[in-house]
DNA sequence: ACACCCGATGTCAGTCGCTGTCATCAGTAG
DNA sequence: CTACTGATGACAGCGACTGACATCGGGTGT
């Protein structure tokens, strides 16, 4: 990150980022499979976060509803990490191939989430499209807690945002 | 295609490409960005046909009811592709990079739905959330579709797809 | 007809991400 | 003390991509 916010991503070599770890390069790509993946560590903690929270959710509660729980808790650990994870996102969004391994990431997240579903006793279709639905939400949540710094916590955003999606996708 | 199919994505070289092309792999790079790219040369019909749809609208339509006249159009259209369309998604399935541009132009047919929708009056929020929801129920169309070769028109496949997420997302 | 220009192409050299291979060097078990 | 194992370093090499310069062909103006 340091070397990311300092020089930028593209003109930061995978050499520089071994260095500054006190390691040769061929150690770093055993630790990870390309010069991307430094970033997105911590996206399994999310994962496991999300599925974790739709699990405990109460038996009878709606597939969407479900997902929700397991959403506000991945929502907190974000709020909590602040200002580093909007930094983060603005090294992302400065280079395309690191927006297509976040969108990578995210289509992981609604894997999970709609396994986690499943798991639940929903049916695959719903639990899928559930998951694409709920996760789209969350993006957009993230996006607008990402761009007011000074505005509600993450995970009232997402709230917000999904009774968003229940009124514009509402059936006729 | 005929490269790739018959070697595989990561076995054919930029300089395979262009050779066949009977052109040298320099000016590959000029007409394409990138190896992947040669690949994603029809998403841009794909977008302008679904924004064309969404114009074309009924002014009274809801959001998600416009959006939906925009995907049955780019259905309709890929529907016609076929077995080609069926040949690329399986190109596209076997490697992870091309995964994720494929992820990224669908990010992008949202962008562009959403501006749509945003043409005909729908406020911000609600036509992005409009499109992404709308533009992930026709991607699990598109799967499914692609899964049954002798199943039921992809225009229709969008319809029903697009029929379960109002159910699954229905307000309390 | 001739000089001119410009856009597309070829050629070459170089950088960087990434991989296979082999040697080295702990620390640990026996 | 030795043998084994796992992590690391060193090195060579491939392929994707880029910048720089030369070339070529077709249209324009005179």
């Amino acid at each position: 990150m340091e070397l990311f916010v300092e020089h930028g991503y593209e003109r930061t070599t995978t050499a520089d980022i071994a260095a500054r770890a006190g390691l040769s390069e061929r150690t770093y790509f055993r630790h990870f499979p390309d010069k991307r993946e430094v970033l997105f560590d911590s996206t399994h903690a999310l994962d496991t976060l999300v599925v974790e929270g739709i699990a405990a959710a109460p038996a009878d509660a709606a597939p969407l509803d479900a997902l929700a729980a397991g959403l506000r808790a991945g929502a907190a650990m974000l709020h909590g990490l602040g200002d580093h994870a909007r930094a983060r996102t603005a090294v992302i969004a400065s280079q395309g191939e690191l927006r297509e391994r976040e969108l990578a990431k995210m289509s992981g997240l609604v894997a999970a989430s709609a396994a986690a579903l499943v798991e639940r006793g929903v049916g695959e279709a719903a639990a899928l499209l559930s998951a694409e639905a709920g996760v789209a939400a969350f993006r957009v949540a993230f996006d607008r807690w990402v761009a007011t710094p000074a505005g509600p916590p993450l995970p009232d955003v997402v709230d917000a945002v999904l009774a968003e999606l229940r009124q514009v996708v509402a059936p006729a």
